[in-house]
RNA sequence: GGUCCCGUAGCUCAGCUGGAUAGAGCACCUGCCUUCUAAGCUGGCGGUCGUUGGUUCGAAUCCAACCGGGAUCACCA
């Protein structure tokens, strides 16, 4: 269903035209828009060429006929040209200011309640890291997602999930146990998620001296990377911490704790949150069940003691399930928490995981399999799957130390900011945390805007420099006009009551390119849910403040003298900062009153 | 090697359910603050849409091959 009101107006008069000119019944889906040229006079085209066949005349006659029909039949249709093959239509003045007297102040990017509830994940760090510049986009987007899917008329639960097991977080525990001297963040005022990020890297340093000692002693690399005492150790913790051992386990609720602590503090910067937080503590032994259930079934088979799913039909491959010795592998406690979800969540509907391109296989199988198990909601899984976020420098690499912390991104953002509006001098009367407040929204915007504004799937170039760029195709752009529409409006509460009610007959081509940009947003947003993808709606926003830009330098807005038409402009003014702010919402970034 | 993704202006990206002369931002050059916030607005410069074929009235868009870049294919997570 269409969100453009003017298509759901044209649509069955062009039906109606088909039927009465050529004798044709038409699909609603025939027919497609498009917008007219500026070089030409119009608002909507239509290109006839793909209706030659059923109309059998040239293009000309059969645009011709078809303008003629529309205009004696749709009110709205003043007039129209054809050029070559394309239909032209200029839509009546009356049609966009109706629009916008409509419109009125309600939320245009409000869509009527679908009664679904969809389930988002993002997220879902290892413990043994702070959160880095790949999770600040996998996050965004998925915040954005949630957003998006709320404005288009959903339930949203948001879920992350804590990879808190493993290894990975026994060496953290054992390099601190070793190295830590007690150190804690109430100790050396350091993150916690920090903390056991710097006892990780300890952890490979000393692994990687032991290594190269064990090879000065003639022993061979690979034996060496695997018989150095401290992973032996570490994986050794793994196995206590299996077994339950209490000193282990309460090590490991401390230092996790300790992450966690640290990780709410990035997410309440960010301005993200989470309905439920799965813990792989508690998933990884799911899914055991369901795999020897599915085993019973016949969707699996046995060999050498494992089970396995062949999809060598689906053109995937063979993939085990249980190992021999009957534990887990990954795909088990997905298959597993997939499940639980379900049963958690009786009303879900979609359940959407937003994971880096790199488990596009994966996630290809798991769905897969969900759907062999013959679980009706299997296809209503989204793997919601992003690309890379490279450097100018190159891949980000942990181990190479180029990672982009998200903490420190964060400051510097809003340090940029901080440098930027204190120069322009115009905050004077700003207190020092109403600054702070500024700045903070006006970095954030930057670092969110620059990372949603490109198209999900595709890998995207963070350049620190653009990043904190105000001007041009940015968050903070867009806040400006926001803000500079707000001021206007704050000139005008006492001409609001009395405003006219009248309307002017005609509107300026500057007003009529914002009506427009505006008359397609719910077009747009609809179609960000549908795709989730937050891009469109960001490039859309962009292009409809930059529209305004235009206006609001060229016409005058309160020094216009005619009543009419200064309320006019106020309202087109008002839909402006309404849409852009609920626009923004969307991509999960805040606009300032004034700045 | 199999599978999947990506190649558009100097740089970063839109456009991709086929449609008119391929658009923005940055950078560079240029003009506009006694008028509603100049974090803004004008104008200019800049393109064999990776290459070659094919389908079509029409291809940046669809198909194939090739070139270049990346990911993935563990009884790892």
């Amino acid at each position: 269903m269409s969100q453009d009101r003017l298509h759901v107006l044209l649509i069955p008069a062009l039906q109606a035209a088909f039927q009465q000119l050529f004798d044709h019944v038409a699909t609603p889906e025939a027919f497609t828009f498009q917008a007219t040229r500026p070089e030409f006079e119009g608002d909507v085209t239509i290109n006839v060429f793909p209706f030659l066949k059923i109309s059998g005349k040239g293009p000309e006659p059969t645009a011709q006929a078809i303008g003629v029909h529309l205009q004696a039949n749709v009110e709205v249709v003043e007039r129209f040209n054809v050029v070559k093959g394309f239909l032209n239509l200029k839509i009546a003045d009356g049609y966009w200011i109706d629009f916008l007297q409509n419109t009125g102040d309600q939320d245009l990017l409000q869509l009527p309640s679908t009664g679904k509830e969809v389930m988002v994940e993002y997220a879902s760090p290892n413990t043994n890291k702070p959160l880095h510049l790949g999770h600040m986009r996998n996050i965004f987007l998925g915040h954005s997602v949630s957003r998006i899917l709320e404005a288009t008329g959903n339930k949203v639960v948001r879920v992350q999930v804590i990879n808190d097991r493993g290894i990975h977080i026994c060496k953290s525990m054992l390099a601190w146990q070793k190295y830590g001297k007690d150190e804690t963040p109430e100790s050396n005022g350091l993150k916690g998620d920090k903390l056991v990020g710097k006892y990780y890297v300890e952890f490979d340093k000393a692994m990687k001296q032991e290594v190269q000692d064990l090879i000065a002693s003639g022993t061979p690399k690979e034996e060496a990377e695997k018989q150095a005492p401290i992973l032996l150790e570490a994986q050794e913790m793994l196995r206590k911490w299996e077994g339950n051992d209490p000193d282990v386990r309460a090590l490991w609720e401390r230092m996790n704790g300790w992450v966690y602590a640290g990780f709410n503090a990035t997410y309440e910067r960010m301005g993200v949150a989470f309905d439920r937080v799965y813990h792989e503590s508690e998933t990884y032994v799911l899914g055991k069940n369901d795999v020897l259930e599915g085993l019973k079934k016949g969707v699996f088979y046995e060999k050498d003691g494992a089970v396995w799913v062949d999809n060598t039909k689906e053109g995937l491959d063979e993939k085990v399930l249980l190992r021999s010795d009957g534990t887990s592998v990954y795909m088990t406690q997905d298959i597993g928490t997939a499940i639980k979800r379900f049963e958690e969540f009786p009303g879900l509907s979609r359940l959407i995981y937003t994971v880096g391109n790199e488990q596009d296989y994966h996630f290809k199988v798991l769905f897969l399999i969900l759907k062999k198990l013959g679980f009706p909601w299997a296809n209503e899984l989204h793997h919601l799957s992003y690309g890379m976020v490279d450097l100018p420098t190159g891949k980000m690499k942990s181990r190479e130390g180029t990672v982009v912390d998200a903490d420190d991104l964060m400051e510097e953002v809003v340090q940029a900011a901080r440098t930027s509006g204190e120069q322009l001098s115009k905050l004077d009367e700003f207190s020092e945390e109403e600054k702070a407040q500024l700045f903070e929204m006006i970095g954030m915007a930057a670092v969110k805007y620059y990372l949603l504004k490109v198209d999900a799937k595709k890998r995207m170039l963070f350049d620190p420099a653009a990043s904190i760029d105000l001007q041009g195709h940015t968050g903070p752009f867009i806040q400006y006009t926001y803000a500079r529409i707000k001021s206007l409006l704050r000139r005008t509460e006492d001409l609001v009551k009395n405003a006219s009610s009248q309307v002017p007959s005609t509107v300026l081509s500057e007003e009529l390119e914002v009506i427009k940009l505006l008359h397609h947003f719910p077009a747009v947003l609809s179609g960000s849910a549908m795709a989730l993808d937050p891009s469109s709606l960001a490039n859309h926003t962009y292009e409809l403040v930059k529209a305004y830009n235009g206006f609001y330098q060229s016409v005058p807005v309160l020094k216009e003298e005619d009543p009419i038409k200064r309320d006019f402009r106020i309202g087109l003014s008002r839909a402006v900062a309404l849409a852009t702010k609920k626009a923004m919402w969307c991509l999960g970034i805040e606009v300032p009153e004034r700045m």
